[in-house]
RNA sequence: GCGGAGUUAGUCCAGCCUGGUAGGACGUCAGCUUCCCAAGCUGAAGGUCGCGGGUUCAAUUCCCGCACUCCGCACCA
């Protein structure tokens, strides 16, 4: 199913949709979940937690989306996640300052420098805006972090444009009171901003939006010393390899060289596993091992985790390793103590991360899992049923002659313990293929056999096919059936 | 941010050229019918035509600006 359908699903039975929508000074970049997208999201973020930081004995936490002025000193962002930024007079187009006087002089100004330095280059090379040959303004310096005042003063702090910080600065309070030892992974769940040029395709570039991000602090010295490794040695990760894309297990990744160490190795398999439990379709998806220009300023070493859509390669998750830019940066400015001992050893922990995007996510599951089915003249999400958003619907065969106070009794039932949904009134077809569409995997269906002897159909969405049950065994069925894995 | 195309009911779209304040399909709701896969019949709700300004006796329609959406470019931890 292409994008436009996978809007208009989303528009028509609550995933997602415009913010502030009724008004016409909302901004690009802001969408709202609806009810199915919530439902959809939390049920991702269970598979998460179980996947990953259950699995490996994480903690998560929770921190603030607002963070002070220093916290971005130290991690770099109020210098570099800036891009010095041309602006023609004339068109008012503009460049990348450092980009453009590269292109057209080969003189490489590096993208931190003064910005005096952009405009003494544009000045003696005479150059002019490549679209209109206009003449630039003075190079200024566009910060991503929407910054926010604080208090009556209005002091300065900026919403956190990646979760991660709140990690790095709490770390050594969790290290301590958690009774911490290397390595581990601290995990957290929530929004992050981003001040983007263009944001573009919905949920694809937004300037809020989720993250689920897990760092995890190891000792640099023992990258390769991970006995958990063998859980997913034989785990299958697909990894670019000079523009080709090779499935390998997790051991050959490592052996070959392709991955540094065990550690990032162990992680990658942790990630593929998680992905495959969200039907998404892996044999669509890669590593690929960024290059030293497309790197985050605070990389050593990067894969993006992508997946194919019918947009592109689209990058889900930004696996980078920190090592210990972040925690020595928070320790010199804060004068905060960052070592911690690991085998009556003193050291500063290296940080390797796995900062996935929700939100993306979401949409590569709908897109995955979205298909027409002609021959049934229908629209089918095939999600797994652990992540639909609704679990199953209740339906009254017919309305009358009790059907639809026996459906009642059956809803009231189940519904703390299952998303469910009750419909009673319509077609019954046209019921089924409402639930086919939220990708309810199941359907309860009261008739008048129910009546007689308390049993039921249940239907199976992507077979169409039904079975007749005991009331009595609704409860223990569904909850097999819709049981995580 | 640049260029192009759009914005009319929950969704998809017609109407605009040739100004006189809106219509279809699907969907939704209610009733009838129907004991199992978008059937049928009857009825109903739902739109200040993206926002602001201009021209005009009169603007959904013409003009300008802005916002948003999509595509391309640029950007994208």
């Amino acid at each position: 199913m292409n994008y436009e359908q996978i809007i208009q699903l989303a528009l028509e039975r609550g995933f997602y949709f415009p913010s502030c929508e009724i008004y016409s000074d909302a901004h690009a970049g802001f969408w709202e979940y609806g009810p199915s997208g919530v439902s959809l999201k939390n049920k991702f973020i269970e598979l998460w937690r179980r996947e990953l930081v259950r699995r490996d004995r994480m903690w998560e936490i929770d921190g603030s989306q607002i963070m002070s002025e220093n916290v971005f000193v130290a991690s770099g962002h109020l210098a570099s996640f800036a891009d010095p930024i041309a602006t023609c007079t004339k068109c008012k187009s503009i460049f990348r300052a450092d980009k453009m006087i590269e292109e057209i002089t080969s003189i490489t100004v590096p993208e931190s420098a003064d910005l005096a330095e952009f405009d003494k280059v544009i000045e003696e090379k005479k150059i002019v805006c490549p679209k209109c040959k206009g003449s630039f303004e003075g190079i200024k310096k566009f910060n991503m972090m929407f910054k926010v005042g604080i208090g009556a003063q209005g002091e300065s702090a900026y919403l956190r444009p990646e979760t991660c910080q709140s990690i790095f600065v709490d770390f050594p309070r969790l290290f301590k009171t958690m009774r911490g030892k290397l390595p581990i992974g601290i995990a957290q769940i929530g929004k992050s901003f981003r001040n983007e040029i263009s944001p573009r395709q919905s949920l694809l570039r937004l300037r809020e939006f989720y993250q689920a991000e897990v760092e995890v602090f190891c000792n640099p010295a023992k990258l390769d010393d991970l006995p958990k490794f063998s859980e997913v040695e034989n785990t299958q990760i697909r990894i670019m390899v000079d523009e080709t894309i090779k499935s390998m297990t997790c051991k050959e990744a490592l052996d070959s060289g392709l991955v540094p160490n065990k550690l990032v190795a162990y992680y990658l398999g942790l990630l593929v596993e998680f992905y495959q439990k969200t039907g998404i379709d892996v044999a669509r998806s890669r590593f690929r091992k960024l290059g030293e220009k497309e790197k985050a300023f605070y990389a050593t070493v990067a894969f993006d985790f992508e997946v194919e859509t019918n947009t592109g390669w689209l990058e889900l998750v930004a696996c980078n390793y920190r090592s210990d830019y972040d925690l020595k940066s928070h320790g010199n400015t804060s004068k905060e103590k960052f070592e911690v001992m690991d085998d009556e050893t003193k050291v500063l922990p290296h940080v390797f991360e796995i900062s996935m995007g929700i939100d993306r996510s979401l949409y590569t599951m709908i897109e995955h899992r979205l298909r027409e089915d002609k021959e049934n003249d229908r629209v089918v999400l095939s999600l797994e049923p652990y992540l639909s958003p609704v679990h199953v619907g209740i339906l009254s065969l017919v309305k009358k002659d009790g059907l639809a106070e026996k459906t009642d009794e059956v809803y009231m039932m189940l519904r703390k313990k299952y998303d469910t949904f009750l419909d009673h009134s319509g077609a019954i077809g046209r019921r089924y293929r409402r639930l086919d569409e939220v990708g309810a995997p199941f359907a309860v269906t009261i008739d008048h056999q129910t009546l007689e002897d308390n049993t039921v159909t249940i239907r199976n969405r992507d077979s169409m096919s039904q079975e007749r049950i005991k009331i009595s065994d609704l409860d223990s069925h569904l909850a097999r059936a819709t049981a995580f894995p």
